[in-house]
This record gives C-alpha cells, structure tokens and sequence, in this order.
DNA sequence: TCTGGGGTCCTAGGACCC
DNA sequence: TCTGGGGTCCTAGGACCC
C-alpha cells in the first residue's frame, strides 16, 4: 500500500478592490488616489482604494454619510458599470483557467483554483506568476491566498492582501495566525454567528478552530460545524468546478425618486420583467413561478411601512416575455395599496428548468416555437443594439421611477472610444 | 432629500401517506 | 373505542456570501 501526499492546496484568487480597479484601468490618472465605487442609485459604498479605505470610508456605507469626507479629501466617486465589471471579470477568469483544470469561479471577482498537484517548493512561486499574469493579460491586481481547505485559503487571502508579495501560502505556524484572525473575518461567520461565539468567548480563528464539535453542530448548525473543522485544515466544501446555472432569477431595484402610484410601478415592474426573461432565455431556462416583491423605505421612520409579495405558479413553464409581464403585472395588482411612498419593487423568477425538458401540452408546439422565434429576434437585436433597443410600450418612456447614476464612467468594452489613447 | 442587488443553502414545520 | 409514528415532500424565512 502506498501513501501519496493527499493535502490539499486550494488557491483563493482575489481582485483587489476590484469595481475600482476596473475603473482605474480606464483612467490612468487615478491610480494613485483615492477612489470609490457606489451602489445602484448611488445609494452606498460598494467598492473602495485603498487610499479610501485609509480615510475611514466603511465598505457598505451610505454615500450620504461620507458626501462631506469624500468631498472634503477629493474622493473620485463611481456609479456602478455592471456591464463593464462583468466583462472585465470574465477575462480575468479565462486567464485563471490557464493554471489549474479545477477551477471554481465563486463571484465575480474571486474563484478558487485546485493546485494540489504541485509540491510545496514550487507553491508559492505558481502564486505569483497568477498574479503576475492576471495583471499582464487584464490590467487587474489581485491576492492570492493558499491553503489546505477554502475556509483556510480564505484566512490567507486576508493574510496576503497586506503582504508585499500578495501571495500567502498558510501550511505552518496556522496557529498562530488564526489567533490574530477575528472570529467575525471568518468565511461564514455573519453577524448573528458572531454575536453566538463572542458571548460563549470564542473572538478569533484559533479559538474556533478548537471548540467541540457536538457542541457547534447543536448550537448552530452544519455550516457552522463545516467551518469549524475547515480551520482545523478538514476539507468540508468541495470545489464546485462546473458551472451550474441559476436556480432562481432575481431583478429588482430601488426607486432613483419614491413612487406612489400604480402605473409607474407596473412599468417598473414590466421593464424588469423583460430584464429578468432575457437573462433566463440566455440560459436556456424556463420558469415555472413567479414572484412580485413591493416595499416602502424601511428606513424612513415617520412613514407607515408596507411590504408584500405575490407568487404565482405558471400552468406552463415559459421564458416568454409578455406571458411572463402579464402574470407580473396581476401580481403587482394583488398587493399593491394606495397611500404608500414606495421604494422598491421587483421580481422573481423560479423552478427554473433546461427549457428542453419543459412540460408539453397540445398547444406547445405551435405556440412555443412562434415565441421562440419571437423572443430569439428580439434578445438578438438588443444585444446588437444596445438594451432597450426593443422593449415594450408598457415599460413606460420617460421613466421618472429610474435610478439615479449620476457617476458613471460611461465605459463599455465594447467600444473602441473609451480605449485609453497612448502617444508614440 | 439621499441606506444596493443577486444569489445559495439550511431548517423547522405543515401536509400527506401508510 | 382506543389513536402511532415514520417517511417524504414542500415551503417560508433566516443566515450567509460577494
């Protein structure tokens, strides 16, 4: 009987602020300085420079509250670009594949890459070289942290964001930085598991790490347990390499101005609709239910709150927009109530399913592949001409309910005008 | 005035069946 | 008349992630 060596190295890849780094990429003048990155609406803090994180602006943190700091620092502000994250981030991750067959994208600007292959001499070598080559190729700085376990490469991710190297191959003396780690930094540990451990004294890795595991799994949960013996260096989460699609489909957002009335919500709700199918229909999937969510501030303490929602299960599984908007549509009207200042509505997309194996009635055939056909058309023409191309009447023209982006680069891969100009 | 959006997984509890 | 308990499936809500 022979031993190989079976521990596990799992690289954590980590774009380092990442929505601000896309940005800098097309705006060489800010490298340097500090820089943020906001939410939808402009509503919060999402990504920040290190330069920003020095001045003490907290990640998630309303722009209204920091407006005076950022200005008085001279604070370069971003609207969110989805459009040109996503791309930026794909290209990172076609990079990343180049290194490793197990390749596990976890968000958009992070994935976890098996290197058990390699031996511990050449580990932390490999390290860099992804890190030099993700910035070569994309523009894109990074961290990268190794471990045994996710839960472990994750430790080290935090670990060699403040290294020189940006590399951190955790494998010896894991005690000792597990004491220095918060309980809360914990890949897994939220608020409410923090709140749990603090008040039965367990504040940091190490102690974690060495709580009984009978006890965790009864006073949690099995998650709680997983991280638990994932500090202790027990793989407990695979690595999910193939990429399964989406379970459920989600578009919503906040009002850029609050909204009373019901016809502005309805082209609210259509216009996300349409969102929410064309994302379906990119995947191939159906849905076989449907959900429309509407809210008020829950902030707002001087005005009565009302929160709803409304499902409807779908005799027929469909990707068809207008089927899909005429359902949405009675569903809004089933929990909507005069009188409220509403800030949000959306909607949700579920029992998603390969549209193959969608169910079959008399009717389908027919009326299927002349939807098709339809919906094929129309998704063709908005990506060639921009979003919105096609849309329909319903989704409303002038859209006083849309959100505020006030910040926006204005950037699009796509497009060779916001190239950075380099003189010869 | 102004507080994001889109996901996944787990669990408790209800409905139903035998 | 007595009235059990285990299994499965589904769902809503909570916690967590980036």
């Amino acid at each position: 009987m022979s031993f190989i060596n079976s521990t596990k190295k799992i690289a954590l890849v980590d774009c380092n602020s990442f929505y601000v780094s896309c940005e800098r990429l097309f705006n060489p003048k800010i490298q340097y300085k500090p820089v943020v990155v906001l939410s939808n609406n402009d509503g919060c803090v999402i990504s920040r420079s290190n330069q920003a994180k020095a001045l003490g602006i907290k990640m998630g943190e309303p722009y209204f509250k920091v407006k005076e700091l950022i200005k008085k620092n001279k604070v370069h502000i971003f609207s969110s670009n989805y459009a040109l994250y996503g791309d930026l981030s794909r290209r990172v991750m076609k990079v990343l594949k180049t290194f490793s067959l197990n390749v596990e994208i976890y968000s958009i600007d992070e994935a976890f890459i098996d290197l058990s292959f390699l031996n511990e001499k050449e580990i932390e070598n490999y390290g860099k070289e992804i890190r030099e080559k993700v910035l070569k190729w994309t523009g894109i700085p990074t961290s990268v942290g190794i471990s045994s376990t996710k839960t472990l490469s994750k430790v080290a991710n935090h670990i060699a964001k403040k290294e020189k190297t940006g590399v951190m191959y955790l494998y010896k003396n894991i005690d000792e930085k597990l004491k220095n780690f918060p309980v809360e930094d914990v890949w897994g540990v939220g608020k409410q598991l923090t709140k749990f451990y603090t008040k039965n004294g367990i504040d940091n890795a190490y102690q974690l790490k060495n709580v009984s595991n009978t006890w965790v799994k009864k006073r949690t949960n099995v998650l709680g347990s997983k991280t638990a013996m994932e500090l202790r260096g027990v793989s407990c989460i695979g690595l999910d390499v193939h990429e399964e699609k989406r379970k459920n489909c989600c578009v919503s957002r906040s009002f850029g101005k609050k909204v009373t009335n019901l016809q502005k919500l309805e082209e609210a709700i259509t216009t996300y609709c349409l969102n929410a199918a064309e994302k379906i229909r990119a995947d191939d999937q159906v849905s076989k239910r449907l959900t429309v969510f509407i809210r008020t501030s829950p902030f707002n303490k001087n005005r009565k709150h009302y929160s709803n929602a409304h499902t409807i299960d779908l005799p027929i599984a469909t990707s068809n927009s207008i089927e899909l908007i005429k359902n949405a549509r009675k569903a809004l009207k089933n929990i909507y109530k005069t009188g409220y200042f509403y800030q949000k509505v959306g909607i949700i997309l579920s029992k998603l399913k390969e549209s193959e194996s969608s169910e079959i009635n008399l009717l389908t055939p027919i009326l299927e592949k002349k939807s098709k056909t339809l919906m094929r058309a129309i998704d063709y023409t908005n990506m060639r001409y921009g979003r919105n191309a096609i849309s329909i009447a319903q989704a409303g023209i002038d859209k006083v309910w849309k959100m505020r982006r006030k910040h926006s680069s204005r950037i699009d891969t796509a497009s060779f005008d916001s190239l950075p100009k380099i003189r010869i």
